[in-house]
This record gives C-alpha cells, structure tokens and sequence, in this order.
DNA sequence: GCGCGAATGTAATAGGCTATAATTTCAAGG
DNA sequence: CCTTGAAATTATAGCCTATTACATTCGCGC
C-alpha cells in the first residue's frame, strides 16, 4: 500500500486527499447509522466536491464500503490491543474480550459495518480488509495465552470469538431482555470467559500438554 | 392478529391476497441476495401489480422486512422443532445445534435479514417478530434438558445461542479460514456444545441442583 | 519557465428505488 | 340499485448510484 501522499494545493478545485477524506466521513456517518447510512452523494456534498467525485478514488459505493470497514478494523484493533497491553487484575483475555463487547455496543454502527455486512464475505482472501480481520484473530490468540498444541488453541479462540460475536449481536437485537436480564453483558462475558479458560486447558492437558498461564 | 381471509376474486385488479404473496415472494428474493435484494418495485412487478400496490399493506418498506422476518423465524422454529423431535443417538441440544447451523449457511440470506439486519433492533417488545424470536431461545432452552435453578440455564443457554450465531456469522464472512480450517464447523459446534453441558452440570452441581439429563 | 500527460474534479444525464396524491375499479350490504 | 370502503391504478416527486463528456490542475521532463 503507498503511503498515499497528502499534498495540499491550497486552491480549490482539487481536494488534495479527497479518498482519506471520504473514509473518515463515512466511518462518522457509519457510526450512527450503520453501513446503510453512507451516500456517496451526501459524502460528496458534505467534503464540498461534485457527486460524481468519490468515484474517481472509488469505483462503486462497496469499494468505498470495503476501504472503510478495513479502517474499522484497524480502530478496532488498536481498542483491542491497547487492552490487553493495559495491566490489570484480570486476566489479558478477560480484557480483551470485556474491550470488543464495549466497542461492538458503543460503536454499534460500525460494528455492524464490520460483520454483520456482506462486504466482509466478498472480499478476497488476500485483500486488505481480510488481513486486518486476521489480525483481530492474532489478537485474540496472543490474548490466550496458552501453549500451542496441535490446534486446541485456535480452535477455542475461534469459539471465544464467535460467542463474544454472538453477545453483541444478540445484545444489539434486544434479544438478551427476559428473565436474562438479570445478570449484566459484562458478567455474561466474563462467564464465557472463564468457562473457555477451564475447557481449553483441560483439553491440553489431556493432549498432554503443559498448563494454561494465569 | 386477524386470520387475514385469502378471498380469491378471480378476476384481476384486486390480487385477493396481495400481503402473503409479497410476503413470501420477499423471503424467495431474501434467500439469495439477504435483506437488501428485497425490493418493493421490483416484487410489485413479480408480481403483476403496479409498484405503489404494496403501500396498500405495509406502510413502507420496513413493515415489510418486519413481517418477512417473523415469517422466517417460524420457519426456522419449525425447524429446529423438528430437529429436536426426530430421536439420534445425539443429544437433543446437539440436533438443536446443527439444525440451526445448517439453516444459517443453507439459507444465509435469510438467516442475515433474521440476526443481521437492523429490522429485529427496532422491533418493540410485544411484537410478533420479538415474539417469534422468543419462541427460538425458549427451543432451546427445552433441548437443554436441565433442571431450573436460578437462571443458570437461562444464562447457559444465552452463552450457546450466542456462541452458535457467531460461528455462523464468522463461517459466512470467511472467517473460519485458515489453519483452523482443518476442523469442520460440525465438529466446532459439536465442541461448544459439548463444553456448554458440561460447564452447566458443573455450575448445577455446585449449586445443589440435580443431575443434567444425558 | 514551459508544455504535456495523468490525475482530479465538474456538469449533465440516465435509470432505479421509495413514497405520496389523486383517481378508478370492484364487491358487498342496506 | 346504489352507496361505501377496500384495493389497485396512473402520475409524480425526490433521493440515490453510476456513466459520459468536458474542464482544471499538478508535476515532471525538457
């Protein structure tokens, strides 16, 4: 990727950084009003450019879609990662996770943007896009903090992930109201938490393994 | 909610049941393309009356989504219902379980317009849709087969829900890549529900409760 | 400096979609 | 019958994506 140069000609007529310019105002936008909140025509008026302008740095409204949800992810993996390098009395997982549920509920929009959109699923497996969802995987990995053993470890990071995943979403949708109610998002993660941390060093230790840090 | 009476004039201008036609021919268009293939225009031409038709029954096109999405839940309810009643060597939870994964890949797009669009978020309380969706979790809390003490069954049954709906989000967006290709997604879900009976004995037992059945 | 090609932006326009307003058709009960 | 209301129609406005043809600016080589 070149580092895509900002230079400012001070004059009209030409942006200048036109393309960054969009993905910021779409991430805004995206925020409140999830993926179907971007217009490229209110983007265009909002920067002060013709409607037609954003597709001269995008070819369609998914491409810009694409380029804004990579950038999501990037702000979500900073969130992540500053997490779980802030020490505290929990463990780096139980930070880590307790950081994406508050990111997927405060940040909803754009969480939504991120994988509850199809512009993840069409995206090819070497894109941009696709490399920093993986790093929000490695994130997650490291976070474990367990020895490799064949592949227990990925195979419940993958399970961690798809049950925080499955908060958020079901949080968003209401659909965690009832008699559920009782006990608090955060203490729901913290079951899921624990309750992955005692499965996967029971499986290494039956793979015989060495023991779960923490 | 009125048995909505199918008369049948036979002669054209008034269609006779123009709701449940466009109800279900959004839901054949949602299957493929996901929420954002259904179009009123385009459903009104389908089906042989004019474009603002639709109007006539859903005062814009979210009441339509809404009705089209408690249409899809009591079809996956039917499902999951007859999943659990078909007796196998498995457990109730695990047919459950696999039933519900096979309907979010199968039938993807209709599985989005049910857990991944904003449609559900915006629904109130006593409406058909939250009703529908509760009528899910309350599946599968029967197929849990434990006894009631406190809400931990409640609770352990968010935590699975949760847990199975990421795995499918994440197996759609090509997320289940990679080196953990290597185990299938049945044998994933087979794993969450394996490790979710166990930790709820386990929380059962600490509690003073009974045995979990199975 | 200067000119030229590439990059960037504009104006004009086509076409699809949602949604509303005014009007027409039809069935059924008094 | 004939009126009444539900259902559907034509016509239209407004927003959005996207394309085409044209204008402006940048920066690089000479």
């Amino acid at each position: 990727m070149p580092p895509r140069l900002a230079r400012k000609p001070l004059n009209t007529y030409h942006h200048g950084d036109l393309r960054d310019a969009l993905v910021q105002a779409a991430l805004a936008e995206a925020e409140q009003g999830g993926p179907e909140a971007i217009s490229l025509k209110a983007l265009a008026k909002q920067l002060g450019v013709s409607q037609p302008a954003p597709y001269r740095h995008f070819v369609d409204r998914e491409a810009l879609l694409e380029a804004v949800t990579a950038q999501a992810f990037r702000q979500f993996n900073a969130v992540l990662r500053e997490a779980v390098g802030t020490p505290s009395k929990q463990s780096k997982l139980s930070r880590l996770a307790q950081a994406a549920l508050d990111f997927g509920l405060r940040r909803n929009g754009i969480y939504r943007l991120m994988f509850a959109s199809r512009t993840m699923a069409c995206s090819p497996k070497g894109s941009e896009l696709h490399n920093a969802a993986m790093e929000t995987f490695d994130l997650l990995l490291e976070s474990l903090e367990a020895p490799a053993v064949g592949f227990l470890r990925e195979r419940q990071a993958l399970k961690i992930w798809a049950a925080l995943h499955g908060v958020v979403m079901l949080a968003e949708q209401g659909l965690l109201t009832g008699q559920v109610a009782q006990i608090s998002r955060e203490e729901l993660v913290e079951e899921i938490v624990e309750q992955s941390k005692l499965a996967l060093s029971v499986a290494i230790e039956a793979a015989g393994g060495g023991v779960v840090a923490s």
